[in-house]
DNA sequence: TTGCTCCTCACGTCACGTGAGGTGGC
DNA sequence: TTGCTCCTCACGTCACGTGAGGTGGC
């Protein structure tokens, strides 16, 4: 995949997508022996991930750079931790993200309480405008 | 009201909020004697109001200027159109709105899924982190 | 008078947009 | 070879951040 097919999957422009490679957002791809980046599906999925987290959480890029080092801590806890002995030391890490995801759930409900906020308001206007319709087609 | 007071109400900054009266977003408030801007409560309400939309929303400020202006159009609709004899035009121009609101709806809707999307998603992690958890205190 | 906030430039920054100018593969 | 997309600079833009330097009201 070429980054045309990238953009157009996931919605950006191409000059997006070098810039998220130039700050650390995504991961290099392989280049074909004319410099063109190659991509495959894992560049799409993680992409398409924390573009959802960013416009739901609103994140900076370089909040996001956070928030996915959480959540690849989580993914790859198994492999990064399975030799690891100190059991103490590992529960002690799995609270700490336990409690990173805590506060990032807290900030979706935020969200979802102002998305509720702006709907309401949208219907109650939406009511007037539809009463003021039906009042012009009949009258009172 | 002076501005330090707006920017700790509506969670910006000053040089937010002289941006905001610069491009047209916010109303110029009147000033004191020695040029000092001099806020009420509308502008607070006002403030707010497009603040939320526009974190829901994810509107340009450009963009916000168009749905301040739905709003308004709505609101206004009564003083706006007493006077306006022609009714078919007057319709016209409600089932506009109504169209614009529809559109802003579901916009809204698609919104909310990404938020569920996001919120599955973290709340899936943080159950496998109390899994391990619990692994950890109770070795199976 | 002393502090505090207010004001207006004006340059800096983040996340890209938008060409300029040149190369690569069907 | 002709188009098309790809590449790398590099300057522009939007929405402010951040001082600089000066004024106003308790």
């Amino acid at each position: 995949m070429k980054i045309e097919d990238v953009a157009r999957e996931c919605g950006l422009t191409k000059r997006a997508i070098r810039y998220y490679e130039e700050i650390g957002i995504l991961p290099p791809p392989d280049r074909s022996k004319g410099g063109v980046r190659q991509y495959n599906e894992s560049h799409i999925a993680h992409l398409k991930k924390i573009l959802n987290a960013r416009e739901v959480l609103g994140f900076s890029l370089q909040e996001l750079q956070q928030y996915i080092a959480i959540i690849d801590a989580l993914e790859n806890h198994k492999r990064h931790y399975k030799q690891i002995t100190d059991h103490a030391a590992r529960k002690e890490k799995l609270l700490e993200i336990e409690h990173n995801l805590n506060e990032l759930l807290e900030l979706i409900e935020q969200k979802a309480n102002k998305i509720s906020a702006v709907r309401a308001e949208l219907e109650q206007l939406r009511e007037r405008a539809r009463a003021a319709i039906a009042n012009i087609e009949n009258p009172s």
